[in-house]
RNA sequence: GCUGGCGUAGCUCAGUCGGCAGAGCACCUCCUUGGUAAGGAGGAGGUCGUGGGUUCAAAUCCCAUCGCCAGCUCCA
């Protein structure tokens, strides 16, 4: 007999043997025909699979988003059937499900066409047609081999020859079988929606020395009407991207005449920039930060002490000769910060001392990489450097982690994705600094409360780190704040940094590089998708614009405008020769939070008619009280 | 850097089979002084990314190259 256990405490007996499609019938019809898979004791299992013994039984409906995941790893399946019919000499790797999708790498004779693309998703739909049932078969792993050896299957060889199971799976539907874990949805029929995305090349295992395949992205879903929704999701978030609304909103722009990868910001970008640089000035002094500046170039010997020349030779541009001594661009500001701090000998009762500057950087990035504002090739990072004693160093990056944290939340980004890296099996600095200082960071995000991942053995050679990722329009994470500690620069064979201890000892102090932005570009590009250009009125550029309704009426908002502008406020005044109708959608196109229009009546009232730029009219008012709407705007940052 | 795709006016984009380079917006001039998302008329603006090739003839076909886009690798 099979006991089985479901999730509502209740226990079944069955005849051993009994499947699991069998138990969902036997509950209820609408189960039966929902169930997607099952999840046997914690373990996704197929509808076929056959119980025995005492077993908790979990079934997988269409409405549990898990059941995605499922249905979009046997429509990869579908793919690759497809592709083997149309182009039989492909050679497949893997094709596992992601969010919102699926991919499959292979190796086709040649490369996808998007006309291959169409013709994929015809031959998909044949199958789906077909509905050919899936199902199982276990073989002994040398037998799989020999299979996939046949089949010229030359990446499921290589996986096989890595895997240690005594058994493996191989699923079936229809002309098509593949190696494959599972499970599977029951037939090829159960798919209602899907649509093939892109092809492009990734390269096998990840790795950029090996073979590059051609990987098929794909989408499906549950039906058509979420198929469509999702579509127009991506869609949607296409509008919100940086580079387009960047070249819209007039806020910056890259040259290719100038370089790849080197942002020019416009008067309206920079306007933004400036305040959040005021906001950050004004937060680290606050904090008892240090604000410093250095040098753009650096002789090499820098470079050498660093050991940039030596790690980071990649990233850095060529050297100059400067009198004949070679120069570089600096890539990093801590050299510049290190030197600062060893014009003095330091006490222990000066630390920790945090040196803090919007340093640009100039890095070589492949021009594969480049992305808008996201990455570039010349950025400003918001930088400081702590120098920390071992016995305040908890504390520090308590403090750290939440200034980020507070930071960010001011800018609206709540949802963060947070990293926490540790030892890298090459690493430098004593075991007992690697373990003190990723304890103290591990204590600064359970303190803070937030969840976060540990990625063990990802830190950097020379120390642990915490980074922060944000995401764009799309999706993509795109890494802002970091907390990383630094063995390497303060030791005896790079910059062999000191502090007076209070036994009268030299001691070598901690040191901690941090950003909360990371860069500028990149927070500013994040800003702008995260807003969808339509800032919260402490950070427009222009906060509102004055509109005459005839040319008579300018004197008097030239007088408004200058007002608000003698108030703090930023106010741009629409005196073209162009109907009131006009000026509006251009200042609701351009997002403006405010438009203040004044005409015949206002003039005589000493008024202001005040529209939003979500459409909503606000009514007129003394232009006292719009000074206090914009006050209140700029406290409660909306 | 790699694979695929795309480069036409400042912007967004048409351009059929190889046969005189187009539209809307923006810009300039004039008219209009208009009350909450585009007032009217006229004008100017292009070496079709760049360089080769095929052809009587190339935006269009071929090759190379640069840039951009998606993804991979790498990164703030």
């Amino acid at each position: 007999m099979a006991k089985v256990t479901l999730p509502d405490g209740k226990t079944r007996e069955y005849p051993d043997g009994t499947t699991v499609r069998e138990v969902a019938e036997s509950i209820g019809k609408r189960l039966a025909k929902d169930a997607v898979v099952g999840e046997v004791d914690g373990k996704p299992v197929d509808l076929f699979h056959k119980l025995s013994g005492d077993v908790k039984l979990r079934l997988i409906t269409q409405q549990m988003p898990e059941s995605l995941f499922h249905l979009r790893h046997s429509v990869a399946h579908v793919m690759a059937q497809a592709v083997l019919r149309l182009f039989p000499r492909t050679k497949l790797a893997i094709g596992p499900p992601i969010e919102d999708g699926f991919y499959y790498d292979m190796d086709p004779e040649k490369p996808f066409t998007p006309e291959d693309l169409e013709k994929i998703e015809a031959e998909m739909k044949k199958v789906v047609e077909a509905d050919y049932p899936c199902t199982r078969a276990d073989v002994l792993r040398t037998e799989a081999v020999e299979r996939c050896l046949k089949e010229h299957q030359d990446y499921k060889v290589e996986m096989l020859g890595e895997w240690t199971d005594e058994k493996v799976s191989f699923y079936t539907q229809g002309d098509f079988t593949d190696l494959c874990r599972g499970p599977h949805i029951a037939s090829t029929g159960r798919i209602p929606a899907f649509k093939l995305l892109r092809a492009t090349g990734a390269y096998w295992r990840g790795d950029e020395k090996n073979k590059q395949l051609q990987r098929l992205y794909g989408t499906a879903w549950w039906s058509k009407e979420e198929l469509e929704q999702y579509l127009h999701r991506v869609e949607e978030a296409k509008k919100r991207d940086h580079r387009k609304l960047g070249k819209e909103l007039d806020l910056f722009s890259i040259h290719e005449e100038i370089g790849g990868g080197l942002v020019h910001w416009h008067p309206r970008g920079s306007m933004i920039r400036h305040v959040i640089e005021e906001e950050w000035n004004r937060e680290h002094v606050k904090r008892g930060y240090l604000m410093v500046n250095t040098p753009h170039i650096a002789s090499e010997e820098i470079y050498k002490i660093s050991g940039h020349l030596e790690n980071y030779k990649d990233l850095m541009y060529g050297a100059m000769l400067i009198e004949d001594r070679p120069f570089r661009v600096k890539p990093m500001n801590c050299p510049g910060h290190i030197m600062i701090y060893k014009t003095h000998l330091h006490s222990y009762r000066e630390l920790p001392m945090r040196l803090a500057e919007l340093g640009t950087v100039y890095r070589f990035e492949k021009s594969g990489v480049l992305h808008g504002m996201l990455r570039v090739r010349g950025f400003t990072i918001d930088d400081a450097h702590i120098f920390v004693t071992p016995k305040s160093v908890e504390q520090e990056i308590i403090d750290v982690f939440r200034f980020a944290v507070e930071w960010l939340a001011k800018f609206g980004f709540k949802d963060l994705a947070i990293y926490l890296s540790t030892r890298p099996e090459k690493s430098v600095g004593a075991a007992e600094d690697w373990e003190r200082t990723q304890k103290a960071l591990k204590h600064a995000l359970d303190t803070a409360g937030v969840k976060y991942e540990v990625d063990e053995g990802g830190g950097a050679f020379y120390g642990p780190k915490i980074d922060v990722k944000v995401r764009d329009s799309l999706g993509r994470e795109w890494q802002c704040s970091t907390v990383q500690f630094d063995f390497n620069l303060p030791s005896e064979k790079r910059f062999d940094l000191a502090y007076v201890g209070e036994d009268g000892n030299r001691q070598q102090p901690y040191m901690v590089h941090r950003a909360l932005m990371g860069s500028l570009e990149r927070f500013f590009g994040v800003l702008i998708e995260h807003y969808g250009g339509a800032f919260p009125v402490w950070l427009a550029a222009t906060q509102a614009t004055v509109i005459p309704i005839a040319d008579a009426h300018i004197p008097y908002a030239n007088e408004i405008a200058a007002r608000l502008r003698e108030a703090g406020f930023r106010a741009d005044l629409d005196a073209r020769n162009e109907r009131t109708g006009h000026k509006i959608r251009e200042a609701t196109l351009l997002k403006t939070p405010y438009m203040l229009v004044v005409g015949e009546k206002e003039v005589a009232a000493k008024q202001v008619a005040v529209r939003e730029r979500a459409g909503k009219d606000l009514g007129t008012m003394g232009i006292d009280r719009f000074e206090e709407i914009l006050k209140e705007d700029v406290r409660k940052r909306t």
